[in-house]
DNA sequence: GGGCTGCATTGCGTATTACGCATTGTTAAA
DNA sequence: TTTAACAATGCGTAATACGCAATGCAGCCC
């Protein structure tokens, strides 16, 4: 049935042809800016407009795609509208990660965590130790602080791009005070020095701290967003600072970035921001 | 290629079979309530196993379906999410509001929200948090009961003036039968009650809940009606009982149905219904 | 108005492809 | 280990999707 007499017998998977073929038109048609003529459609995905045609057809018919009665061009239908929400409703992106941390962890060789921002600041709700780690005492529901752990600097970074921090502010204040009075000169020690942090770690793309939280352990943090913008989680990696690689452009943190930027589009974030 | 013989010959135009069959898969997976094995998601969409499985391949080389690596069971995959965000982007009663929401926000004080109609139900789509609002653990993608929010009650109010309330009926049934398994006394009983609620509500001119959902939690949500009549999305206010005012003629209410009688009429909605 | 152009849409025939059946592979329970 | 339940995959055939070309259907210019 295809016009491509495929010279090269693929060896994958048996699947469904036409379901394949006609994917790309949606996908097409995901990424117009706006409706579009069959000509011009059926050229973006690189067939002929008598193909397109009855693929378009058939996806009229379940609503996939609406056609303007007036102009005759196609855009997404109601459909593809039920199912995405759908998927929406169900995605957890805590549960996502999880399943994704074994690989990360045997990738790397460190103990994996995630974290949300709860109440009281981010709060550890996963972790995954490494066989090979030094036991880091951390548990479940713990809360990290904002300024000295890898994980809080990763949320007081990136937890609200638009601007709405006012509600990280009281508990950074917090956290300063009690810097203050410890005497800690590794951590920032006024608001504007906590500003000039943030803009640094959302250069680096992640939370990063070595030997700051607790002496001989350095950690990073990056973050996941969901379709709206919003911090979703933070994946943390920590480990013992002589084996652990802090170095932005190290395979540890491009594992992380990629592992957390993977996550983000499969939780519907665009990459705009 | 299809079992059915198809004695009774379509005289429909030209489509792609493959397409209309596959599509029933997603449909079902769409409306299932948990991931899927391949026997019954097969059974469900009345085709052998064998079929679904060819179909399924192809949906998760397209990112439409994923498999759970543990137990094999299927479910929509981010694809589908991809698809649905674009549609939502275009929705231009979304667009809309989504551009005036930042400022009745900070007109307001208080969290806001949009939620449009979803499989199950009334569903989030957009939020907005407020810096001094308690944090209302809301999160995209989640889909607000019928009976016991404020949205819920918005849109069971609202959904269908004309009177396709058919879609509604089963998920309002099964929240019935929830709340009397809970021995809930400040929720509708019957369906009966339900219609008085319903009556109630489009007195009112909006959904409106007072520590029902969430204890110490107030909501209102307002309709927006597109220029078929239709209900097009719910703008959302939740905030602490304590300094949310859940008086109709108050501020806030007055407020909420400004914003979306605004958005009603720059839909093209006539003010006849 | 009549021809002209740029679209979308639809028969027709072929060979590519999807389907059922039966087999094999794989994981979990007994 | 055996049994069982389910998922995944060759194989052959018949149904179907594709290219091609014809037909409709607008708007446009002469």
């Amino acid at each position: 049935m295809d016009a491509t007499p495929s010279p090269i017998t693929d060896k994958e998977r048996a699947g469904i042809q036409s379901v394949e073929v006609g994917f790309t038109l949606l996908d097409v048609l995901a990424h117009a800016p706006a409706p579009l003529m069959l000509r011009d459609l059926a050229a973006s995905a690189q067939m002929s407009a008598a193909k397109a045609h009855r693929y378009l057809v058939s996806f009229q018919r379940l609503g996939l795609v609406v056609q303007d009665t007036v102009n005759t061009r196609y855009e997404l239908g109601p459909a593809t509208l039920r199912l995405g929400l759908s998927t929406l409703s169900r995605l957890d992106a805590v549960k996502m990660a999880r399943e994704r941390l074994p690989a990360l962890m045997e990738e790397l060789g460190h103990t994996l965590a995630l974290a949300v921002w709860g109440n009281r600041g981010p709060t550890i709700v996963h972790w995954q130790e490494s066989p090979l780690a030094v036991s880091v005492n951390l548990r479940l529901g713990d809360v990290m602080p904002l300024l000295s752990s890898a994980t809080g600097r990763c949320f007081t970074a990136f937890l609200a791009p638009v601007g709405q921090l006012d509600k990280l502010t009281p508990l950074l204040k917090e956290e300063l005070a009690l810097a203050h009075k410890l005497g800690r000169t590794d951590l920032p020690a006024t608001l504007a020095a906590v500003r000039s942090l943030q803009t640094e770690t959302r250069q680096q793309g992640l939370g990063r701290v070595k030997n700051v939280l607790l002496p001989g352990i350095s950690g990073l943090c990056a973050p996941v967003f969901d379709a709206d913008q919003h911090l979703a989680l933070g994946v943390v990696a920590l480990g013992s600072s002589a084996s652990f690689d802090t170095a932005l452009d190290g395979p540890l943190a491009q594992a992380l970035l990629r592992m957390s930027r993977q996550l983000s589009q499969d939780l519907g974030h665009s990459h705009s921001a």
